[in-house]
Order: structure tokens, then sequence, then C-alpha cells
DNA sequence: CTGTTAGCGCTTTCAC
DNA sequence: GTGAAAGCGCTAACAG
């Protein structure tokens, strides 16, 4: 009975070279375009059965006999961070060009759950994986290495250096950002620095020794954020209330959008009473009044280039000798907000 | 040879199995917590020998077995779009609870390219489909139909009804922001409405279509937006320098952005000038000088739902009879752009 | 309770 | 030039 019509199920290459009058192998070589040993007739007639039947191959059968998947794993930290949906952005227009497919995890910055998604991508045989890191430790991903999978870290760095990293200036953004908070003319008194968990990431420590550095010799409050806004807005409100007049650095966009909502809130003048800077990944902050004087990064061009360089691993292509960390830098948009 | 150890290589169920002193069988039965039929001894004796050779099976050969690759496909138009960010934030949380992975596409826009991307998702087995269409006609996606692969459709909608899918209410809550111009006293003489390409998304035309009965009896005008902003800005430096006082609205909140740097750059007072409306999917409006009253949705509540929706009838137990579209309400935030 | 066997859909020697 | 046969890593009858 094999091979007979069954118009419900999805045809197979037996079934295809069956109707085309060859044997598997023949269809087979077809497919992969090994046409020297073929003549042109049954090229031909092979074709028209294909297009004719609509016969798609089965990827996983064609892996699982050629170890090859097309597969590109992604993982990242924050999927509704707009810094990563361009980045996606900029991964995904140089993979689609190879015909290689993104499987996209979130790891919700947990160590715990990264560790979990990474297994289930290796699992699905990818062929190599972009990591936005949230451990620091090197060591954490043994695990992938141990597999020979290639991979590429973007936007944070682990140590010791293992793998290609691909990050932008972040100490001298930031500093010059605290530079132009000490010529602006306003007279700040301190600098405060608002993050999620800072010491989890390399990203946000290089920011906020830059941003010290640049606005010294003025103390640098640090102050982490989270959900509860309240909280900060109200360390905000009495430290002004106490006479200080602080600059505001927002350590990435959403802490950023959460700093304009409390001085919002607070009925701040930006920056008669408090400057506010920090990192724009959205690049909206020019609209926001008074324009808000930030880093502006490129994420789709860090992931263009972030795929570049793992494809180059995965083809064997890097002539270099060892990993190295990749320095882009990002441009200081300077306004009235400093 | 086989099953002689050979630490490079990854380890199969057959290694596995040897090491432990079992069969493949058993060995396979213990993966699938089929423990029904197995000695208390045996399992714990596998359970060890699977824990120290750290091995872990092959999705893929797993699934060429038994056609269940718990892999979800996504399809997109435009993945940097912070809508879809979320959307995508909403489906991967509910996905990952139950051990589905996503696999992403973006189709640019393009149906010719959303055609050959949704091809290769079926390539790759996926078990679902969740789609923000870029075609209107049903008949476009009847070869994922005939593949009998499940299928949601998010944000935009196809005719005739053939999937479940899901929108926010956009005539009903564009028609209110058309309303609030009539009745915010500031005495508009016609309405602007800024889109992208309107014809080809149900959706563009939902919100342009209720905008107009909203701001009726005043005209409205219809703006294509695409990449050259400056056209549009001369467009509109022209229509207030003849004495117009538009309303505009923007259809989504990539527009939106674009509209409010051409008022910037135009130096017009909202809403004295000009009235600035829209899709807010950013949700920062109300950051922005004067505060934009604009349309809230909630895409990670939107790509939730459509999660589940589609889990549903992957499993079978969507007990309605048919594809019904889910209209859920968005919120209309008024404040001082009108 | 456990092992043997036969494939899933494809690629790839090796014959002819 | 083309086909037969083995096998990728796994699962699922069917025996025993």
């Amino acid at each position: 009975m094999e091979g007979t019509i069954n118009a419900m199920e999805k045809a197979t290459i037996q079934d295809v070279a069956l109707a085309a009058g060859v044997s598997k192998s023949t269809m087979s070589r077809f497919l992969n375009q090994n046409y020297s040993h073929m003549s042109a007739k049954t090229r031909q007639r092979i074709a028209n059965t294909v297009k004719e039947m609509g016969y798609r191959p089965n990827r996983r059968a064609q892996s699982l006999k050629t170890n090859h998947s097309r597969l590109i794993g992604i993982m990242i930290a924050d999927i509704s961070n707009i810094y990563v949906s361009l980045l996606l952005k900029g991964i995904d227009s140089y993979l689609k060009t190879l015909g290689y497919q993104m499987i996209i995890m979130e790891s919700s910055n947990s160590v715990v759950q990264e560790k979990e998604q990474l297994e289930q991508l290796l699992d699905q045989s990818v062929e190599g994986i972009i990591l936005q890191p949230n451990s620091r430790q090197s060591a954490d991903y043994d695990f992938i290495a141990a597999e020979k999978v290639p991979m590429v870290l973007v936007d944070r760095e682990t140590s010791p250096l293992q793998w290609d990293t691909i990050v932008t200036n972040n100490y001298s953004a930031s500093q010059y950002l605290g530079q132009l908070g000490q010529i602006s003319g306003q007279k700040y008194t301190m600098g405060i620095f608002i993050s999620e968990n800072i010491k989890a990431v390399s990203t946000r420590e290089h920011r906020l020794a830059g941003f010290k550095v640049g606005i010294a010799p003025l103390p640098v409050e640090v102050i982490e954020y989270d959900e509860n806004q309240a909280e900060i807005q109200k360390q905000l409100s009495v430290l002004i209330a106490s006479g200080e007049h602080p600059l505001i650095f927002a350590a990435n966009g959403k802490v950023l959008t959460g700093v304009l909502r409390i001085c919002q809130n607070l009925k701040l003048s930006i920056p008669a009473q408090a400057g506010v800077t920090g990192y724009d990944d959205w690049n909206w902050a020019g609209l926001v009044n008074p324009g808000i004087s930030a880093v502006e990064q490129y994420p789709d061009y860090i992931g263009r280039l972030s795929a570049e360089i793992l494809m180059d691993l995965m083809q064997g292509r890097n002539c270099e000798p060892a990993a190295k960390v990749h320095t882009l830098s990002a441009d200081v948009m300077d306004r009235y907000s400093i």
C-alpha cells in the first residue's frame, strides 16, 4: 500500500519519487541540487512532479540525517524591551538572506530560566546561539561550549573572555554624559544613578563607572529600579526638598520612561530642579519635553553584526585566532535636559 | 563498535541504555514517564545513569517519530514594532508554561515574503501558527488550512472569517477620538488620517472609518505614511499656512512618533495649531508635551489570549463550533493634545 | 516488567 | 545515470 494516493497526508519523498517514476535517491539528489549525475529529462520530469504535487521536504527528517537544522537560537533577557526588538530585526535581516530561522527564547532576566531554556535550544539542535547573558561568569555557559555550538554574546560581557561579544562603549558614553552635567552651568549637587539590579550585568556597571568618573567630584547615589516606582518617587522628592539639585542617570530606556513619569508626577522642572539623562533605547527622548539628552544606540546594527559574526564562526570562516570584544560607539544626543 | 565510549559525541538513547544495562525501549519509557510497567530499581538506575551522563534526548528524532515538534510559528509584519514585542511577550509567557517554543518570522509587511516564510514554518513542522496577516483575503492562507495546522490571527482580520481572530475594537476607539475632536472646543476645520498603506490591512481601515464617523461632518484627508517624512511635513505646513486647523490621527505608534517629530520640526503648537491623536503602541504618549490623547492597547494580553486560543485549538479543546472574532476593548486616554 | 522489531522521512555510500 | 540498502535517534506495537 505504500505510496498509494492519500490526498490527506503530506507527501513524502517516497510518494513524489514514485509519481515521478524514479527512486528516492534520485529525488534526493534533485532536492539537493546534485544534478551532476542526472539526465536532463529526468531532472525536468522530477521538477514538474515536485511542482505539481507542491512537495516540500520535511526539515526534521533532513536535519536528523544531516545534522543541519538551519535554526539559530536567540536567548534574550526581556523580549518586550525595544532594544531587543530592534536587535532581533537586525539579526533576522541577515539570517533570512541565508535561509536560517530564529528560535527565540526569553530568560525573563532569570539565570535559572536562562539555563533551562538554553538547554532546550540545544535540544532543538540549533546550529548557533546569540545570547544576551544574565550571568557575568563565562563558566555558567560552559555546557554550551561543551556541545561545540558556536555562540556570540551581545549587549553584555562575561569573564573571562570566551566568546565573541558585541557591546557599545558604555563607559565612555556615560562618562561623557556625566561631563555634560559638569559643564552645563546647572550647578548640580549630586548624581543619581537609577538602574535595575546593577551587579548582575556588566553593561550596567560600566555605565555607572563611566557616569561616576564623568560627574566627579560630585557624589553619586545609586538607586535600584524595580516596579515599585512610588518608593523612588518618594526618595527623589525628599532629596529635592532638602535642597539637592541632582542629575539623574537612567540606565536604560525602561528606567528612563519611569524616571520621566516620576518627574511628571512630581511636577519637576527639567533641568532646573533635576537634570535627566541616560539611555534612550526608543530614540524618542527628543520628543519628550524639554528634549532629553541621552545616548542613542543602534541595536539593529548590533544585531546584524552579531549574526554575521556567528555565521562566520559556524562556517569556520573566522580567521581570528580567538574571541574578542567588539566595541561599537554610541551617539550622545545633547539636548536640553542636562 | 556501537555504543562504545566516545566522549566527543553527544550521547544517544542507545548509549545511555547500554550504560544503564537496559534496552532502548525501557529507556524510552523512562524518558516519557511511562513508569507504570517498570520496577522501581530499574527506574532508579536509569535515572542515575541519565543524570550522570547528562543525557538529553534529541528533539528532532523524537518529533520525527511522534509528529510533535513543540514548536509554534509566529509570523508578524514588523518585529521592531513595540506592539509586536509586547505581543510576543504575552505569547511566550503562556507557551513557556506548556513547554512550547516560538519560532518567529517577520514578513517585513510583504505578502510575498510572508507566503515564503509561512511555508518554511510549515517545513519546520510547527504545531500551530499565530499570524498577523498581511493580506485581507482568507484564501491567501488556504495552504495552511490544507496542512491542517491550527492557526489564530492577531491584530488584523481576513475575510471571509475562517480563523479565530483577536483584535481590539478599532472602530469605536477611533470614533471616540474623532468625537473628542468635535467637543474639545478647538474648532477644528478638518481631520487628517495618516497611516501606512491603508487598504492593505483591515485594522487601518477600521480606524479610518471610525475616525471619519466620529469627527463628522468635518472632512477627513488621508495621507499615506512612508519613510519620506519630508513630503508629509510639507503638505502639513501648506495646510496650516492656508488657515486650516486640523486634527491629525496617527494610525499606529510608529506613525505617531513621526507625526510628533514633524510637529516639532514645524514648531507647531499642539493643539492650538494642530491637534494630534492616534494609537500609542508605546504607552509613552503621556510623556510627550503636551500629553498626547491616544488609544492604549494591551498587546501582551492580546498575545497571551491568542496563545491560549491556539493551544485550545491544538488540543481540540475548543467547544466552539466555529472560528470567531474576539474583539477586545482598548482604553482611550484623554489628555491635552486634542 | 522488559526486549525485539519496525519504521518516522530523509541522505548517502556503494553497486550496477 | 540510477537504484538498493543502511541508518540518523527516537517511539511504539508486539512479544515474551
